[in-house]
DNA sequence: ACCTGAACACCGTTCAAGT
DNA sequence: ACCTGAACACCGTTCAAGT
């Protein structure tokens, strides 16, 4: 049976939820395909271009989110959602961004849009959707780089970084007056 | 001359002005420091205790912020100071996430605290202080990892991330109503 | 077209031993 | 206390050669 695309994504997605990115290296992901390492380079020119067709695929996986009553329920949905996929796989939020900064499509945009159509203020989406992508991204990679950290000392005070993240969201949409 | 943390960390930052973090590993830095790779784990643990060591010391460049007429001016350039910072060294913003992460204290939330006391809305401070340091290391990680893959691939379109970080900082002092 | 085998040029970290 | 020397167990990537 020959190698293909999505299948290295799929055993790579694999991995990462086992051991996260230090445990995901072209020769684990090769062992485990039953392959060479340099195999994975008929597929892949780099690592970082592996990484990025994974960032497609969590990106893809980013739930819709339907109309809602008034445009700050539809944006806290919209980051809840794209929190959710990232953080639902290990370091997943890092791998995010390089995909983002390689060039895949930010369904953050999309859904930003569709509610600046509803609710008015399409003027301001393009700084939304910036504003709401890198604050989940930020606060995404902090939290996953503290778990890290705290799975090799367990000493280190733990955080909530689910209340933390909507506190920070609320701030956001609240805005800041005078 | 005997080697001493500070010394190693002055080191580390100008490997990271030259090449960033790829050119920054322990044995280039021992190298540079006339000494074996083994002589740095004598002053550090391991590279990401040095890592956060060199976080500590972009977080102490993050310029006070003078009082302003309005909290959205304050903010601003309490956002604006923490960019400048972390944009300043080559992967920044990632070393500085790994520092906030082990622990640092995050000069961002003494400033908001400042500005809440002045202009009010003390009870949002915590919410601000997390959106605003996720947003700019957010932005800042997407930034620099677009440079670094830009440096390998020129063919890569350019962004503006300057005036992505406004737009975005912008739309989440101004909030969403309805 | 797709993969193997073997190598190249690196890594972070440990640890006995020196001074 | 502070560092050397040498090793251990890895990396990503390249490339001739096979099928």
């Amino acid at each position: 049976m020959a190698l293909n695309k999505s299948a290295v994504v799929d055993t790579a997605l694999d991995l990462l939820h086992e051991a996260g990115l230090p445990g995901m290296s072209m020769r684990t992901l090769a062992t485990r395909l039953n392959v060479q390492p340099s195999a994975l380079y008929w597929h892949f020119p780099s690592k970082q271009a592996l990484l990025a067709a994974v960032a497609e695929r969590v990106l893809a996986d980013v739930a819709p989110v339907e109309a809602g009553p008034s445009a700050p329920d539809e944006l806290r949905g919209v980051a809840r959602a794209m929190r959710i996929a990232v953080a639902g796989v290990p370091d997943g939020a890092e791998i995010v961004a390089l995909g983002l900064a390689a060039g895949a499509t930010n369904p953050v945009a999309g859904a930003v849009a569709r509610t600046c159509a509803r609710h008015g203020g399409g003027d301001r989406a393009a700084g939304l959707t910036t504003a709401l992508t890198a604050y989940v991204l930020g606060l995404t990679i902090e939290e996953q780089t503290h778990h890290n950290l705290a799975a090799v000392d367990p000493s280190m005070p733990r955080v909530h970084y689910d209340s933390r993240f909507d506190e920070g969201l609320e701030a956001m949409l609240a805005g800041v007056t005078d």
